[in-house]
RNA sequence: GGGCGAUUAGCUCAGGGGAAGAGCGCUACGCUCACAUCGUAGAGGUCGCUGGUUCAAAUCCAGCAUCGCCCACCA
């Protein structure tokens, strides 16, 4: 009892015994209750790609946070977990690996490359729970589930099918953004733009049956090769009469017509433009508008086709670098400046991406935005923070067919079939027996595979067995809170609001709370390039994961990114340091009795404890307040001021006196409210670090209490806010430092016991001050206390003078002069300073008339209280420098 | 070209119309029987700039500057 509890808190063993006793009581299962309020999160299901990262860590902590609270507040809560399978991202894992044994997924063979994805996968998945758990997140894993399992892929099965059949999924030949190293095509929202210093080069296109030639500018010219048109603006006084000509393309000799259209800015370059309706989205639109033949010169593997000519083969930077030696050398190159360009490179391999035509499927995404947006602009779906919005309608507004294909093994394949003997496609969702067409029963599925995504925005719902109609959806859907980061607002968060709204008729969460990321202590984003990356499961290592969570809330505000070091664990660590020893102080003084769980009979309340209970309530419902709004980091910064700064600082200095007196009766009762306090303060913070809050809750419990996590979350009592003891309290505070800061300033030692008259001038003060003496000389280390009414200074003694009471402490050696003279003087021009301003204040009509009752009221009592305080710090003053000479 | 953030103490950041805050760092003192992963006290900010609204602006509005993100079909 008290003996062996170590003086440092060891999260060693605790956090894995303790997460295993949960696990074990079965506290993270949620199930459908006739009689509670279900609150439902589903995870961002983390990619089985890689380990967690700090992001992660950040993520998953806020979830945990939300949900722990709501559960302890007697919600059915359910936080259900998963894993993404995570298409091209896995492939290209598992197909690196296969690359060190020398070998490329075509030497395996699709079902083996599969089987050996499912592995890594299942590998991954494990890990990735294993890390959650380490970080203390209370899923129910009952119900974990996979983006590519058997139900889960019922669910996108059943989805694109229903979805061709509402003639929103469409197949087309289109231009679409190709990755030559991942050999698949990506949709636009997976390519990622960034500016490069290329240059833009004017090429000569010679007329037909004439010595003039026009001038286009291109940033890559080795899509010239695939030229069919030569475009100007309709408006385009300078060219019209170029229009119906045809221009000669040079090395390859095709004609091309010259064309007008209004996409071309007459303003840019020469205000010509070379069409390749193959390789670039404009030039495909206006080549569709004009009919125009589309030749593909760059292949797929990123090599020029037999299009190319004299170029077949060559690698499209190689064949750019050639022709544009060839061009030059012909004279064609009419010049070449630099320029910055926006480049577009895949999400995923950061290859630079090739605008190509291909048949490809797609979403028609209008008519399920449309619904989408009214719902985030009428309020019944929240952005937290609210800046989101506008991005979001953005985006929906100018919203572009999804292309959803891949050309990928690993993913959900498309359940499109083809008879093997006429061709006839059907989409349908398992393998039709004979074709309509021709009788035939061969069929062969669709080689692609869905883009990810296609089965990640419909996980709020498919994680519940949708399209099967369970009592979970029916209890859980819509949930309740997505928390997630901002820069997957388009690929899921948006997608998510449009499927649960096309599919369930309803949202798919009432709330969206936008962490922000985590960046290097330089504000640079961490990356494994980098090197910067910091390991949270090292960090719960070295510092448990109670001090990770309780850090990263600590540096984060509502949705702004966090800049973190390593050293910032400290936080955590030092904060669960010190809520260890707060309760090791109180466990020191039970002896041998049992832990009382009663306040004591308020006729036993002494100020200290009328006050430490009213400023418990008030932070009881600051706190409640702050997590409705998601202010987290305000729900944090309110215990851990209000435990550190009042707790700890204050109460349980106040109560020693007690325990080491020989009164037993107060010695309980101030050990009751310690106890109670304590307890109260481990469940506000157990949502935020539910281990230690858990391991020390233990020690403190009586046989038939419920463990922290299920117990009832604290509720604000008003009737037990005590207006009266937190003035007075502030008022005994404001003596206690003024003392201690005198002290402090004629050096005289810690150790010693000094003696302090007050010299009041009000009754009321006068009175408490002596009721409460004993806080004053217990907490400013005082041999005696006087209370006078009207008595002058001693001599050799500092002064000081606080809410208009002038503090004397005598000092025995010789007291320094000068230094008090001083220290005096700072006060006057501290004290001068700030009547001046109230003087100003008050003298301005207008603030006298205009401004609230109450605030000029204030005004007035602060002038009168600087104007007193003044008197008495020059009449000392001046004492002391009398002394002086 | 649009949109969104940021700009407050040496550093990292809270706050958000009525007397400038925290943590770290720094200075002084203290191992006083919960805690040196600690305590007590202190030094340190004309709250980016310029205007405006208001009795009152760090806080609201407008413009500007610097930095950073996001979006956009100017080759």
């Amino acid at each position: 009892m008290g003996k062996d509890i170590p003086k440092v808190y060891d999260p060693g063993q605790v956090e894995d015994r303790l997460y295993e006793y949960w696990e074990e009581q079965n506290y993270f299962h949620a199930e459908p209750h006739a009689d509670r309020e279900s609150y439902c999160i589903v995870i961002p299901p983390p990619n089985v790609t890689a380990v967690l990262h700090m992001g992660h860590a950040y993520n998953n902590a806020i979830q945990d946070i939300l949900i722990r609270w709501r559960r302890m507040q007697g919600y059915e809560a359910l936080w259900m977990p998963g894993t993404d399978h995570a298409g091209i991202a896995t492939q290209n894992v598992v197909e690196k690996e296969l690359l060190k044994e020398g070998k490329t997924r075509h030497d395996v063979g699709r079902e083996k490359f599969v089987e050996l994805a499912w592995d890594w996968a299942e590998n991954r998945r494990a890990d990735i729970v294993n890390q959650l758990k380490k970080l203390g997140s209370s899923c129910d894993w009952e119900r974990e589930r996979f983006t590519f399992d058997e139900g889960l892929s019922d669910a996108v099965t059943h989805v694109f099918v229903s979805l061709y059949e509402k003639g929103l999924v469409y197949r087309d030949n289109y231009i679409v953004n190709w990755c030559p190293r991942c050999s698949t095509v990506i949709s636009d929202e997976e390519v990622e733009h960034e500016t490069k210093q290329g240059k833009l080069w004017y090429i000569r296109y010679p007329l037909k049956d004439s010595d003039d030639y026009l001038v286009v500018a291109t940033t890559r010219p080795e899509t010239m090769l695939g030229d069919t048109a030569v475009a100007v603006s309709p408006d385009d006084e300078r060219y019209q009469h170029l229009v119906g000509k045809t221009a000669v393309l040079p090395i390859v000799n095709r004609e091309l017509p010259v064309i007008k259209d209004a996409f071309v800015d007459p303003e840019f370059g020469t205000g010509m433009v070379k069409v390749t309706p193959a390789h670039d989205p404009n030039d495909f639109e206006m080549g569709r508008r004009h009919g125009l033949e589309e030749i593909k010169v760059i292949g797929d593997d990123a090599a020029m086709t037999e299009a190319a000519g004299p170029y077949a083969g060559m690698d499209r930077f190689e064949c750019r670098k050639q022709l544009v030696r060839d061009l030059e050398e012909q004279g064609y190159l009419e010049k070449s400046e630099d320029y910055e360009n926006r480049v577009g490179h895949c999400y995923r391999c950061h290859t630079i991406v090739e605008p190509a035509i291909s048949e490809q499927w797609f979403v028609k995404m209008k008519p399920l935005a449309e619904p989408a947006i009214e719902v985030v602009n009428n309020g019944e779906i929240t952005f937290f923070p609210e800046k989101w919005v506008k991005t979001y309608n953005h985006w929906m507004q100018n919203i572009r067919d999804w292309c959803i294909s891949r050309q990928l093994w690993w993913g959900h394949r498309i359940p499109a079939y083809y008879c093997e003997s006429c061709g006839t496609m059907q989409v349908a969702r398992s393998q039709p027996d004979t074709c309509d067409e021709c009788g035939g029963t061969e069929w062969t599925q669709d080689e692609n595979v869905l883009d990810t995504w296609f089965s990640s925005w419909l996980w709020p719902f498919s994680t519940m067995d949708w399209p099967e109609q369970t009592p979970e959806l029916e209890y859980f859907y819509p949930t309740d809170t997505l928390v997630t980061a901002q820069d997957i607002i388009f690929f899921w968060v948006a997608r998510m609001i449009m499927a649960g709204l096309e599919f369930m008729d309803e949202i798919p969460f009432k709330n969206v709370y936008f962490n922000g990321i985590i960046r290097d202590a330089q504000g640079r984003k961490m990356s494994k390039s980098l090197g910067n990356g910091i390991d949270p499961l090292e960090m719960v290592e070295q510092y448990s994961a109670d001090a990770v969570r309780y850090s990263l809330i600590v540096l984060s505000t509502e949705g702004q990114d966090i800049n973190l070091a390593e050293e910032n664990f400290e936080i955590g660590r030092n904060f669960s340091n010190k809520l260890w020893n707060s309760f090791r102080f109180v466990e020191m003084q039970r002896k041998e009795q049992a832990i009382p769980h009663e306040l004591p009979d308020h006729d036993r309340w002494e100020l200290a404890d009328r006050w430490i209970i009213s400023r418990l309530q008030r932070v009881i419902r600051q706190y409640n307040a702050a997590l409705e709004k998601f202010r987290i980091h305000e729900a944090q910064d309110t215990v851990h001021k209000f435990f550190w700064g009042e707790f700890c600082d204050w109460y349980l200095e106040l109560i020693k006196a007690r325990f080491y007196g020989d009164n037993e009766q107060a010695s309980e009762a101030a050990l009751s409210i310690a106890v109670n306090v304590l307890r109260q303060t481990l469940q506000l913070l157990h949502p935020i670090i539910p281990f230690i809050t858990e391991e020390i809750w233990q020690h403190l419990k009586l046989e038939d209490d419920p463990d922290i996590m299920v117990s009832r979350f604290p509720e604000s009592d008003s009737a037990l806010t005590d207006e009266d003891a937190e003035s007075k309290m502030a008022l005994l505070q404001d003596v206690i430092v003024a003392i201690r800061t005198m002290r402090s300033e004629m050096n005289v030692p810690p150790s010693k016991r000094a003696s302090v008259i007050v010299n009041s001038v009000k009754n009321g003060r006068a009175d408490l001050l002596r009721i409460h003496s004993s806080y004053v000389m217990n907490l400013a280390n005082l041999s005696d206390f006087a209370i006078e009414s009207n008595v002058d200074q001693p001599e050799s003694s500092a002064t000081a003078v606080v809410r208009e009471m002038e503090i004397f402490l005598p000092l025995a050696d010789l007291i320094d002069l000068r230094k008090e003279q001083e220290r005096l003087n700072k006060e006057i021009e501290d004290t001068e300073g700030r009547l001046q301003k109230a003087n100003a204040k008050l003298s301005n009509t207008d603030f006298v008339e205009k401004a609230p009752d109450h605030v000029v009221e204030k005004e007035r009592q602060k002038q009168a209280t600087y104007q007193e305080e003044l008197k008495k710090l020059q009449a000392n003053y001046e004492k002391i420098s009398s002394m002086d000479s």
